[in-house]
DNA sequence: TGTACATCAGTGAACGCGCGTTCACTGATGTAC
DNA sequence: TGTACATCAGTGAACGCGCGTTCACTGATGTAC
Protein backbone atom coordinates (compact mmCIF):
# COMPACT_ATOMS: atom_id res chain seq x y z
CA UNK A 1 0.00 0.00 0.00
CA UNK A 2 1.37 3.19 -1.06
CA UNK A 3 1.30 6.77 1.16
CA UNK A 4 0.17 8.84 -1.61
CA UNK A 5 -3.13 9.36 -1.97
CA UNK A 6 -4.94 9.56 -5.59
CA UNK A 7 -7.85 10.84 -7.10
CA UNK A 8 -10.36 9.01 -8.51
CA UNK A 9 -8.17 9.80 -12.04
CA UNK A 10 -5.34 7.96 -9.76
CA UNK A 11 -3.46 11.57 -10.06
CA UNK A 12 -1.55 12.44 -6.69
CA UNK A 13 -3.36 14.75 -4.62
CA UNK A 14 -1.98 17.86 -2.30
CA UNK A 15 -2.97 18.98 1.07
CA UNK A 16 -5.19 20.88 0.37
CA UNK A 17 -7.49 18.34 -1.76
CA UNK A 18 -6.55 15.57 0.98
CA UNK A 19 -8.29 17.69 3.17
CA UNK A 20 -11.68 17.41 1.58
CA UNK A 21 -11.52 13.94 0.55
CA UNK A 22 -11.03 13.17 4.43
CA UNK A 23 -14.31 15.37 4.95
CA UNK A 24 -15.91 13.24 2.16
CA UNK A 25 -15.31 10.12 4.29
CA UNK A 26 -16.46 11.42 7.25
CA UNK A 27 -19.21 12.19 5.98
CA UNK A 28 -20.08 9.11 4.81
CA UNK A 29 -19.18 7.62 7.75
CA UNK A 30 -21.66 10.22 9.80
CA UNK A 31 -24.59 9.48 7.50
CA UNK A 32 -23.75 6.14 7.46
CA UNK A 33 -24.19 6.03 11.40
CA UNK A 34 -27.23 8.37 11.15
CA UNK A 35 -29.29 6.86 7.95
CA UNK A 36 -27.88 3.65 7.13
CA UNK A 37 -26.64 2.65 3.83
CA UNK A 38 -29.85 2.02 2.21
CA UNK A 39 -30.49 5.68 2.28
CA UNK A 40 -27.42 6.75 1.90
CA UNK A 41 -26.82 9.23 -1.61
CA UNK A 42 -23.91 10.98 -3.02
CA UNK A 43 -26.13 14.03 -3.08
CA UNK A 44 -26.19 14.18 0.82
CA UNK A 45 -22.41 12.96 1.40
CA UNK A 46 -21.84 16.42 -0.29
CA UNK A 47 -24.24 18.75 0.79
CA UNK A 48 -23.25 17.49 4.30
CA UNK A 49 -19.69 19.28 3.49
CA UNK A 50 -21.18 22.02 1.63
CA UNK A 51 -19.94 20.53 -1.76
CA UNK A 52 -21.05 19.74 -4.72
CA UNK A 53 -21.41 15.95 -5.99
CA UNK A 54 -19.02 16.77 -8.50
CA UNK A 55 -16.75 16.83 -6.02
CA UNK A 56 -17.38 13.80 -4.57
CA UNK A 57 -16.51 12.04 -8.17
CA UNK A 58 -12.74 13.49 -8.01
CA UNK A 59 -12.21 11.54 -5.20
CA UNK A 60 -14.21 8.19 -5.34
CA UNK A 61 -15.80 6.38 -8.45
CA UNK A 62 -18.42 5.58 -6.40
CA UNK A 63 -20.04 5.51 -2.72
CA UNK A 64 -19.18 1.68 -1.96
CA UNK A 65 -15.31 2.83 -2.87
CA UNK A 66 -15.34 5.53 0.06
CA UNK A 67 -16.85 2.65 2.23
CA UNK A 68 -14.62 0.35 1.74
CA UNK A 69 -12.04 2.69 2.57
CA UNK A 70 -13.40 3.42 5.73
CA UNK A 71 -13.59 -0.40 6.49
CA UNK A 72 -9.61 -0.96 5.57
CA UNK A 73 -9.62 2.15 8.18
CA UNK A 74 -11.66 0.28 10.55
CA UNK A 75 -9.23 -3.11 9.84
CA UNK A 76 -6.37 -0.47 11.14
CA UNK A 77 -8.51 0.59 14.10
CA UNK A 78 -8.43 -2.93 14.82
CA UNK A 79 -3.95 -4.20 14.84
CA UNK A 80 -3.77 -2.98 17.77
CA UNK A 81 -6.81 -5.49 19.58
CA UNK A 82 -4.24 -8.13 19.33
CA UNK A 83 -1.89 -7.11 21.81
CA UNK A 84 -4.57 -8.42 24.44
CA UNK A 85 -4.66 -11.93 22.78
CA UNK A 86 -1.07 -13.64 23.28
CA UNK A 87 -0.62 -16.96 24.62
CA UNK A 88 -0.09 -17.55 28.38
CA UNK A 89 -3.47 -16.69 29.81
CA UNK A 90 -3.10 -18.36 33.46
CA UNK A 91 -6.45 -18.71 36.00
CA UNK A 92 -5.15 -16.05 38.07
CA UNK A 93 -4.48 -13.43 35.34
CA UNK A 94 -6.99 -14.26 32.49
CA UNK A 95 -10.17 -12.96 33.24
CA UNK A 96 -8.76 -9.59 33.93
CA UNK A 97 -7.08 -10.11 30.01
CA UNK A 98 -10.04 -11.18 28.73
CA UNK A 99 -11.87 -8.13 30.04
CA UNK A 100 -9.19 -5.34 29.36
CA UNK A 101 -9.82 -6.92 25.57
CA UNK A 102 -13.39 -7.06 25.77
CA UNK A 103 -13.00 -2.95 26.61
CA UNK A 104 -10.75 -2.01 23.74
CA UNK A 105 -13.43 -4.13 21.39
CA UNK A 106 -16.27 -2.54 22.96
CA UNK A 107 -14.37 0.98 21.69
CA UNK A 108 -13.54 -0.43 18.63
CA UNK A 109 -16.38 -1.21 17.95
CA UNK A 110 -18.25 1.67 19.50
CA UNK A 111 -15.99 3.66 16.85
CA UNK A 112 -17.06 1.58 13.73
CA UNK A 113 -19.77 -0.27 14.19
CA UNK A 114 -21.62 1.86 11.15
CA UNK A 115 -19.07 1.04 8.68
CA UNK A 116 -18.35 -2.48 9.92
CA UNK A 117 -22.45 -3.44 9.23
CA UNK A 118 -22.59 -2.16 5.78
CA UNK A 119 -18.55 -4.15 5.46
CA UNK A 120 -20.65 -7.40 6.49
CA UNK A 121 -23.55 -7.32 4.74
CA UNK A 122 -21.75 -6.70 1.16
CA UNK A 123 -19.42 -9.12 2.35
CA UNK A 124 -22.30 -12.03 2.79
CA UNK A 125 -23.92 -10.58 -0.32
CA UNK A 126 -20.75 -11.39 -1.52
CA UNK A 127 -18.66 -8.50 -2.99
CA UNK A 128 -15.53 -9.79 -3.47
CA UNK A 129 -13.83 -5.95 -1.90
CA UNK A 130 -15.27 -6.00 1.05
CA UNK A 131 -15.35 -9.94 1.86
CA UNK A 132 -11.50 -9.51 1.42
CA UNK A 133 -11.54 -6.62 3.96
CA UNK A 134 -13.85 -8.83 6.09
CA UNK A 135 -11.66 -11.86 6.21
CA UNK A 136 -8.20 -9.51 6.59
CA UNK A 137 -9.56 -8.11 9.21
CA UNK A 138 -11.52 -11.35 11.20
CA UNK A 139 -7.88 -13.00 10.43
CA UNK A 140 -6.38 -10.59 12.92
CA UNK A 141 -7.80 -11.60 15.96
CA UNK A 142 -8.29 -15.25 15.20
CA UNK A 143 -4.99 -16.21 14.26
CA UNK A 144 -4.23 -15.18 17.86
CA UNK A 145 -7.21 -16.59 19.38
CA UNK A 146 -6.50 -20.08 17.46
CA UNK A 147 -2.87 -20.10 19.14
CA UNK A 148 -4.17 -19.41 22.67
CA UNK A 149 -6.79 -22.21 22.03
CA UNK A 150 -4.73 -24.73 20.51
CA UNK A 151 -2.52 -24.51 23.46
CA UNK A 152 -5.20 -25.32 26.03
CA UNK A 153 -6.55 -28.20 23.84
CA UNK A 154 -2.80 -29.21 23.89
CA UNK A 155 -2.64 -28.93 27.45
CA UNK A 156 -5.74 -31.24 28.34
CA UNK A 157 -8.04 -27.99 29.41
CA UNK A 158 -10.17 -27.75 26.61
CA UNK A 159 -12.22 -31.01 24.60
CA UNK A 160 -10.50 -32.42 21.95
CA UNK A 161 -14.06 -31.78 19.87
CA UNK A 162 -13.40 -28.32 20.00
CA UNK A 163 -11.21 -27.28 16.54
CA UNK A 164 -9.43 -23.91 17.45
CA UNK A 165 -9.86 -22.28 14.20
CA UNK A 166 -13.49 -22.76 14.41
CA UNK A 167 -13.82 -21.69 18.07
CA UNK A 168 -11.75 -18.54 17.40
CA UNK A 169 -14.16 -17.71 14.86
CA UNK A 170 -17.14 -18.58 16.90
CA UNK A 171 -15.43 -16.15 19.25
CA UNK A 172 -14.77 -12.89 17.49
CA UNK A 173 -18.66 -13.64 16.06
CA UNK A 174 -20.18 -13.62 19.77
CA UNK A 175 -18.31 -10.35 20.41
CA UNK A 176 -19.28 -8.82 16.79
CA UNK A 177 -22.94 -9.42 17.27
CA UNK A 178 -23.58 -9.12 20.51
CA UNK A 179 -22.61 -5.94 20.56
CA UNK A 180 -25.15 -4.99 17.82
CA UNK A 181 -28.10 -6.45 20.52
CA UNK A 182 -26.38 -3.45 22.81
CA UNK A 183 -30.03 -1.05 21.97
CA UNK A 184 -32.59 -3.72 22.77
CA UNK A 185 -30.70 -5.40 25.74
CA UNK A 186 -30.22 -2.13 27.61
CA UNK A 187 -34.23 -1.66 27.23
CA UNK A 188 -34.03 -5.39 29.11
CA UNK A 189 -31.73 -4.50 31.81
CA UNK A 190 -28.15 -5.64 30.98
CA UNK A 191 -26.30 -2.80 31.14
CA UNK A 192 -22.67 -2.19 29.05
CA UNK A 193 -20.50 -3.56 31.85
CA UNK A 194 -22.97 -6.44 32.53
CA UNK A 195 -22.03 -6.75 29.14
CA UNK A 196 -18.59 -5.98 29.51
CA UNK A 197 -18.86 -9.12 32.47
CA UNK A 198 -20.56 -11.85 31.02
CA UNK A 199 -18.55 -10.84 27.64
CA UNK A 200 -14.89 -11.38 29.47
CA UNK A 201 -16.01 -14.47 31.59
CA UNK A 202 -17.09 -16.07 28.31
CA UNK A 203 -14.30 -15.92 26.54
CA UNK A 204 -11.84 -16.54 29.02
CA UNK A 205 -13.95 -19.74 29.86
CA UNK A 206 -13.59 -20.67 25.80
CA UNK A 207 -10.67 -20.25 25.96
CA UNK A 208 -8.65 -21.06 29.09
CA UNK A 209 -11.07 -24.25 30.14
CA UNK A 210 -11.45 -22.39 33.51
CA UNK A 211 -14.54 -21.73 34.74
CA UNK B 1 -52.54 -12.40 13.98
CA UNK B 2 -56.04 -12.86 11.94
CA UNK B 3 -55.62 -15.97 9.71
CA UNK B 4 -57.66 -13.80 6.56
CA UNK B 5 -54.87 -12.58 4.20
CA UNK B 6 -55.40 -9.33 2.67
CA UNK B 7 -54.39 -7.18 -0.07
CA UNK B 8 -53.01 -3.90 0.19
CA UNK B 9 -55.72 -2.07 0.06
CA UNK B 10 -56.96 -4.27 2.99
CA UNK B 11 -59.71 -6.54 1.60
CA UNK B 12 -59.91 -9.86 1.98
CA UNK B 13 -58.84 -11.76 -0.90
CA UNK B 14 -59.59 -15.44 -2.50
CA UNK B 15 -57.49 -17.95 -2.94
CA UNK B 16 -56.18 -17.56 -6.94
CA UNK B 17 -55.07 -14.38 -5.22
CA UNK B 18 -53.63 -15.67 -1.96
CA UNK B 19 -51.36 -18.06 -4.35
CA UNK B 20 -50.25 -14.92 -6.52
CA UNK B 21 -49.17 -13.26 -3.06
CA UNK B 22 -47.21 -16.27 -1.77
CA UNK B 23 -45.50 -16.31 -5.51
CA UNK B 24 -44.47 -12.85 -5.18
CA UNK B 25 -42.78 -13.81 -1.45
CA UNK B 26 -41.11 -16.55 -2.66
CA UNK B 27 -39.74 -14.79 -5.46
CA UNK B 28 -38.52 -11.97 -2.79
CA UNK B 29 -37.17 -14.49 -1.09
CA UNK B 30 -35.12 -16.18 -3.46
CA UNK B 31 -34.28 -12.73 -5.07
CA UNK B 32 -32.84 -11.46 -1.78
CA UNK B 33 -31.17 -14.81 -1.61
CA UNK B 34 -29.33 -14.26 -5.56
CA UNK B 35 -28.40 -10.54 -5.51
CA UNK B 36 -29.43 -8.99 -2.05
CA UNK B 37 -31.14 -6.51 -0.73
CA UNK B 38 -29.38 -3.52 -2.12
CA UNK B 39 -29.96 -4.77 -5.76
CA UNK B 40 -33.81 -5.44 -4.95
CA UNK B 41 -36.73 -3.63 -7.23
CA UNK B 42 -39.71 -4.22 -7.94
CA UNK B 43 -40.14 -4.83 -11.33
CA UNK B 44 -36.98 -8.06 -10.85
CA UNK B 45 -39.98 -9.31 -8.31
CA UNK B 46 -43.00 -8.83 -10.24
CA UNK B 47 -40.97 -10.23 -13.60
CA UNK B 48 -39.66 -13.25 -11.75
CA UNK B 49 -43.32 -14.02 -11.32
CA UNK B 50 -44.08 -12.90 -14.84
CA UNK B 51 -46.57 -10.54 -13.80
CA UNK B 52 -46.39 -6.44 -13.86
CA UNK B 53 -45.13 -4.10 -11.04
CA UNK B 54 -48.88 -3.14 -10.75
CA UNK B 55 -49.77 -6.55 -8.92
CA UNK B 56 -46.76 -6.67 -6.91
CA UNK B 57 -48.75 -3.26 -5.36
CA UNK B 58 -52.26 -4.92 -5.13
CA UNK B 59 -50.57 -6.81 -2.31
CA UNK B 60 -47.88 -5.10 -0.92
CA UNK B 61 -47.32 -1.36 -0.19
CA UNK B 62 -43.40 -1.87 -1.41
CA UNK B 63 -40.93 -3.90 -0.74
CA UNK B 64 -39.99 -3.92 2.78
CA UNK B 65 -43.54 -4.84 3.91
CA UNK B 66 -42.99 -8.15 1.54
CA UNK B 67 -39.67 -8.75 3.45
CA UNK B 68 -41.12 -8.28 6.77
CA UNK B 69 -43.58 -10.48 6.63
CA UNK B 70 -40.85 -13.14 5.31
CA UNK B 71 -39.27 -12.24 8.51
CA UNK B 72 -42.27 -13.35 10.40
CA UNK B 73 -42.30 -16.26 8.82
CA UNK B 74 -38.58 -17.21 9.29
CA UNK B 75 -39.91 -16.32 13.17
CA UNK B 76 -42.60 -19.24 12.72
CA UNK B 77 -40.17 -21.66 11.68
CA UNK B 78 -37.84 -20.69 14.63
CA UNK B 79 -40.01 -21.51 17.13
CA UNK B 80 -39.47 -25.11 16.98
CA UNK B 81 -35.97 -24.67 17.56
CA UNK B 82 -36.99 -24.15 21.59
CA UNK B 83 -38.32 -27.98 22.23
CA UNK B 84 -34.49 -28.38 21.85
CA UNK B 85 -33.87 -25.69 25.08
CA UNK B 86 -34.88 -27.46 27.74
CA UNK B 87 -33.02 -27.43 31.05
CA UNK B 88 -32.24 -30.55 32.67
CA UNK B 89 -28.67 -31.40 30.57
CA UNK B 90 -26.31 -33.59 31.86
CA UNK B 91 -22.70 -34.26 31.65
CA UNK B 92 -23.83 -37.36 29.77
CA UNK B 93 -26.07 -36.10 27.66
CA UNK B 94 -26.24 -32.38 27.28
CA UNK B 95 -23.06 -32.60 24.03
CA UNK B 96 -25.80 -34.87 21.79
CA UNK B 97 -28.43 -32.46 23.30
CA UNK B 98 -26.51 -29.96 22.24
CA UNK B 99 -25.23 -31.33 18.94
CA UNK B 100 -29.10 -31.59 17.92
CA UNK B 101 -30.41 -28.03 18.73
CA UNK B 102 -27.21 -27.14 16.52
CA UNK B 103 -28.49 -28.87 13.77
CA UNK B 104 -31.73 -27.80 13.71
CA UNK B 105 -30.36 -24.56 14.14
CA UNK B 106 -28.11 -24.47 10.60
CA UNK B 107 -31.06 -26.06 8.95
CA UNK B 108 -33.01 -22.84 9.89
CA UNK B 109 -30.60 -20.73 9.39
CA UNK B 110 -29.69 -22.46 5.44
CA UNK B 111 -33.75 -21.68 4.88
CA UNK B 112 -33.65 -18.23 5.98
CA UNK B 113 -30.40 -16.52 6.09
CA UNK B 114 -31.17 -13.79 3.20
CA UNK B 115 -34.26 -12.45 4.92
CA UNK B 116 -32.73 -12.43 8.63
CA UNK B 117 -29.66 -10.67 7.12
CA UNK B 118 -31.92 -8.00 5.87
CA UNK B 119 -33.95 -8.45 9.42
CA UNK B 120 -31.20 -7.44 11.22
CA UNK B 121 -29.70 -4.62 8.93
CA UNK B 122 -32.99 -2.99 8.77
CA UNK B 123 -33.16 -3.64 13.31
CA UNK B 124 -29.90 -2.13 13.64
CA UNK B 125 -30.52 0.64 11.39
CA UNK B 126 -32.96 1.61 13.41
CA UNK B 127 -36.57 0.85 11.57
CA UNK B 128 -39.15 0.21 14.19
CA UNK B 129 -40.79 -3.23 12.70
CA UNK B 130 -37.92 -5.19 12.12
CA UNK B 131 -36.67 -4.28 15.40
CA UNK B 132 -39.95 -5.69 16.76
CA UNK B 133 -39.81 -8.96 14.63
CA UNK B 134 -36.45 -9.79 15.61
CA UNK B 135 -36.51 -8.79 19.06
CA UNK B 136 -39.61 -11.39 19.41
CA UNK B 137 -37.40 -14.45 17.19
CA UNK B 138 -34.61 -13.62 19.91
CA UNK B 139 -36.52 -13.58 22.44
CA UNK B 140 -37.43 -17.04 21.68
CA UNK B 141 -34.43 -19.01 21.93
CA UNK B 142 -32.88 -16.71 24.41
CA UNK B 143 -35.66 -17.04 27.51
CA UNK B 144 -34.83 -20.99 27.39
CA UNK B 145 -31.25 -20.59 26.82
CA UNK B 146 -31.94 -18.11 30.19
CA UNK B 147 -33.39 -20.68 32.36
CA UNK B 148 -30.89 -23.65 31.74
CA UNK B 149 -28.14 -20.52 32.48
CA UNK B 150 -30.05 -19.79 35.81
CA UNK B 151 -30.19 -23.18 36.95
CA UNK B 152 -26.33 -23.45 35.74
CA UNK B 153 -25.21 -20.43 37.98
CA UNK B 154 -27.54 -21.50 40.74
CA UNK B 155 -25.79 -25.27 40.62
CA UNK B 156 -22.69 -23.49 41.39
CA UNK B 157 -21.24 -25.46 37.85
CA UNK B 158 -21.49 -21.58 36.44
CA UNK B 159 -19.62 -18.30 37.58
CA UNK B 160 -21.47 -15.89 39.14
CA UNK B 161 -20.51 -13.21 36.53
CA UNK B 162 -22.03 -14.26 33.95
CA UNK B 163 -25.32 -12.59 33.54
CA UNK B 164 -28.12 -15.55 32.47
CA UNK B 165 -29.77 -12.82 30.18
CA UNK B 166 -26.86 -11.40 28.58
CA UNK B 167 -25.10 -15.21 27.93
CA UNK B 168 -28.09 -16.29 26.50
CA UNK B 169 -27.74 -13.62 24.29
CA UNK B 170 -24.19 -14.24 23.50
CA UNK B 171 -25.35 -17.77 22.60
CA UNK B 172 -27.55 -16.84 20.09
CA UNK B 173 -25.42 -14.21 18.98
CA UNK B 174 -22.41 -16.73 18.17
CA UNK B 175 -24.93 -18.90 16.69
CA UNK B 176 -26.60 -16.14 14.34
CA UNK B 177 -22.57 -14.52 13.48
CA UNK B 178 -20.88 -17.98 12.74
CA UNK B 179 -22.69 -19.50 10.61
CA UNK B 180 -22.41 -15.92 8.37
CA UNK B 181 -19.37 -16.76 7.89
CA UNK B 182 -19.27 -20.21 6.64
CA UNK B 183 -18.21 -19.58 3.20
CA UNK B 184 -14.89 -18.06 4.19
CA UNK B 185 -14.38 -20.72 6.76
CA UNK B 186 -15.32 -23.38 4.49
CA UNK B 187 -12.53 -22.21 2.59
CA UNK B 188 -9.79 -22.28 4.81
CA UNK B 189 -10.72 -25.83 6.09
CA UNK B 190 -13.72 -25.96 8.48
CA UNK B 191 -16.11 -28.11 7.12
CA UNK B 192 -20.15 -27.74 8.02
CA UNK B 193 -19.54 -30.76 10.69
CA UNK B 194 -16.45 -29.16 12.29
CA UNK B 195 -18.41 -26.06 12.78
CA UNK B 196 -21.18 -28.68 13.77
CA UNK B 197 -19.30 -30.49 16.58
CA UNK B 198 -17.04 -26.98 17.83
CA UNK B 199 -20.60 -24.90 18.22
CA UNK B 200 -22.40 -27.58 19.77
CA UNK B 201 -19.36 -28.26 22.18
CA UNK B 202 -19.31 -24.37 22.90
CA UNK B 203 -22.74 -24.19 23.75
CA UNK B 204 -22.24 -27.48 25.79
CA UNK B 205 -19.83 -25.15 27.68
CA UNK B 206 -21.54 -22.33 28.77
CA UNK B 207 -24.87 -23.90 29.48
CA UNK B 208 -23.49 -26.45 31.73
CA UNK B 209 -20.06 -25.52 32.87
CA UNK B 210 -19.24 -28.83 32.08
CA UNK B 211 -15.83 -29.27 29.79
C1' DT C 1 -78.74 -25.10 -17.48
C1' DG C 2 -78.54 -20.61 -18.95
C1' DT C 3 -78.23 -15.72 -18.54
C1' DA C 4 -77.16 -11.34 -16.38
C1' DC C 5 -74.66 -9.10 -13.23
C1' DA C 6 -71.27 -8.31 -9.48
C1' DT C 7 -67.00 -8.78 -7.78
C1' DC C 8 -62.25 -10.32 -7.91
C1' DA C 9 -57.76 -10.42 -10.00
C1' DG C 10 -54.48 -8.87 -13.06
C1' DT C 11 -52.07 -5.55 -16.25
C1' DG C 12 -50.19 -2.32 -20.22
C1' DA C 13 -48.63 1.75 -20.48
C1' DA C 14 -47.29 5.87 -18.98
C1' DC C 15 -45.85 9.55 -15.82
C1' DG C 16 -42.58 11.91 -13.22
C1' DC C 17 -39.36 12.22 -9.57
C1' DG C 18 -34.91 11.72 -7.87
C1' DC C 19 -30.66 10.41 -8.23
C1' DG C 20 -26.02 9.38 -10.41
C1' DT C 21 -23.03 11.29 -13.30
C1' DT C 22 -20.65 14.51 -16.34
C1' DC C 23 -19.14 18.72 -18.70
C1' DA C 24 -17.26 22.92 -19.39
C1' DC C 25 -15.95 26.18 -16.68
C1' DT C 26 -13.99 29.36 -12.68
C1' DG C 27 -11.09 30.26 -9.04
C1' DA C 28 -7.01 29.10 -6.07
C1' DT C 29 -2.40 27.90 -5.49
C1' DG C 30 2.22 26.99 -6.89
C1' DT C 31 6.45 27.94 -9.67
C1' DA C 32 9.88 29.92 -12.81
C1' DC C 33 12.67 33.64 -13.78
C1' DT D 1 9.10 41.52 -5.61
C1' DG D 2 6.59 41.10 -9.56
C1' DT D 3 4.71 38.94 -13.53
C1' DA D 4 3.28 35.13 -16.49
C1' DC D 5 2.00 30.71 -16.79
C1' DA D 6 0.92 25.96 -15.30
C1' DT D 7 -1.38 23.05 -12.56
C1' DC D 8 -4.56 21.87 -8.89
C1' DA D 9 -9.06 22.00 -6.83
C1' DG D 10 -13.73 22.84 -6.89
C1' DT D 11 -18.47 23.55 -8.94
C1' DG D 12 -23.13 25.12 -11.21
C1' DA D 13 -26.04 23.37 -13.94
C1' DA D 14 -27.91 20.16 -16.66
C1' DC D 15 -28.88 15.62 -18.71
C1' DG D 16 -31.03 11.35 -18.80
C1' DC D 17 -31.83 6.85 -17.01
C1' DG D 18 -34.26 3.86 -14.15
C1' DC D 19 -37.24 3.02 -10.98
C1' DG D 20 -41.54 3.46 -8.04
C1' DT D 21 -46.03 4.13 -8.57
C1' DT D 22 -50.63 4.74 -10.51
C1' DC D 23 -54.59 4.75 -13.62
C1' DA D 24 -57.97 3.19 -16.41
C1' DC D 25 -58.88 -0.77 -18.24
C1' DT D 26 -59.64 -6.04 -19.48
C1' DG D 27 -60.42 -10.58 -18.37
C1' DA D 28 -61.67 -14.28 -14.99
C1' DT D 29 -64.52 -16.12 -11.59
C1' DG D 30 -68.48 -16.38 -8.67
C1' DT D 31 -73.52 -15.93 -7.73
C1' DA D 32 -78.54 -15.25 -8.12
C1' DC D 33 -82.59 -16.82 -10.04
Amino acid sequence: MSDDIHAADGRIIGARAQATRRKLLDATAKLLTEQGILDLRVVDISREIGTSPATFYHYFNDVDEAILELASEATEDEKPLVDHLKPGWTEADGLRRAGEFVDAYMTFWDTHHAVLRVRNLKAEEGDRHFRKVRTEANLLLMDSLQDMIREGVAAGRLPKSLDPFTTAAAVVAMCERLLGYQPEMAKRGSSKSTIRDTLATLIFGIITGHV
